[in-house]
DNA sequence: CTTGACCTTATATCTTAGTATAGGGTTTAG
DNA sequence: CTAAACCCTATACTAAGATATAAGGTCAAG
């Protein structure tokens, strides 16, 4: 069963202008239309767009989702590239874990320190992510 | 040793209005100021410029790097209440690690898909951060 | 004792990612 | 067959985060 874009709109839970905007992005395919005009939708687009919003908490712009969202291995050819860029996407991931896994570590110890009613220096969150790596 | 705002600035990669525009957020302290009226800076203003970078990139909004710098022990009274946020924190950070390592693991599929020549289905990227959790 | 690099404030502009509004067409339920 | 609830485009506006510009002051080197 096909879908309108209010449906969509509210199953991912963004407003109905901001899937235009998607599709104008190209982050969304071109929806088919009926004949009168109207979007028509797959519902797996609401997984897509969730997706798109979960990635975009994780601090990625709509440029870089549009990236993700393009990679798919299709017959040999571009494959290599796909691999290629793939393995681009893992090492900014794997990046982005480690760096939030220390900011966990540090807000561990530091709510930690609050129990113990242990007085921390001036600003302890910037021991995570102020050194390089 | 102190520094001036540019090489503040230049140390930790942001241009000269960034640096005034976090102090007028709110993100850095009021800078001390020379006779003439010119910013001066402790060297560890440069850490917590790269800090407020970091997680940004991470998704985290100047508001809440804001509250993340805030965060700190200081002598009983409101050191419940720190303890409280860290928690808080913590639990938003543990979501950002999971929803990054089902990205990471479906782009190491995807990436072995590549090396295997196997044609993977429309977007596998999908798959991760599609579901709620 | 001036010149060039740097700093100051205030104000304006830009980019990204939406949201809103005006003016109008479509669909479906009664 | 009409009225409410929905959709359409086009254009304008907003918010966050940053940058640029104008008009001028400071400071160290020569």
């Amino acid at each position: 069963m096909t879908m309108k874009i209010g449906q969509v709109a509210s199953g991912a839970g963004v407003n109905v202008q901001t899937v235009r905007y998607y599709e104008r992005r190209g982050l969304l395919p071109k929806a088919p239309r009926t004949p009168g005009g109207y979007r028509t939708y797959d519902p797996e687009v609401v997984a897509r767009l969730r997706f798109i919003k979960r990635a975009q908490d994780l601090g990625f712009s709509l440029e870089e989702i549009t990236e993700l969202l393009g990679l798919r291995v299709e017959h040999g050819a571009a494959c290599a590239a796909v691999e290629v860029k793939a393995k681009d996407k893992i090492v900014m991931v794997e990046k982005k874990i480690d760096e939030l896994q220390r900011m966990k570590s540090v807000l561990t110890e530091l709510s930690r320190a609050c129990e113990l009613r242990a007085p921390t220096g001036d600003c302890p969150i910037l021991e995570a992510l102020s050194e390089d790596g």
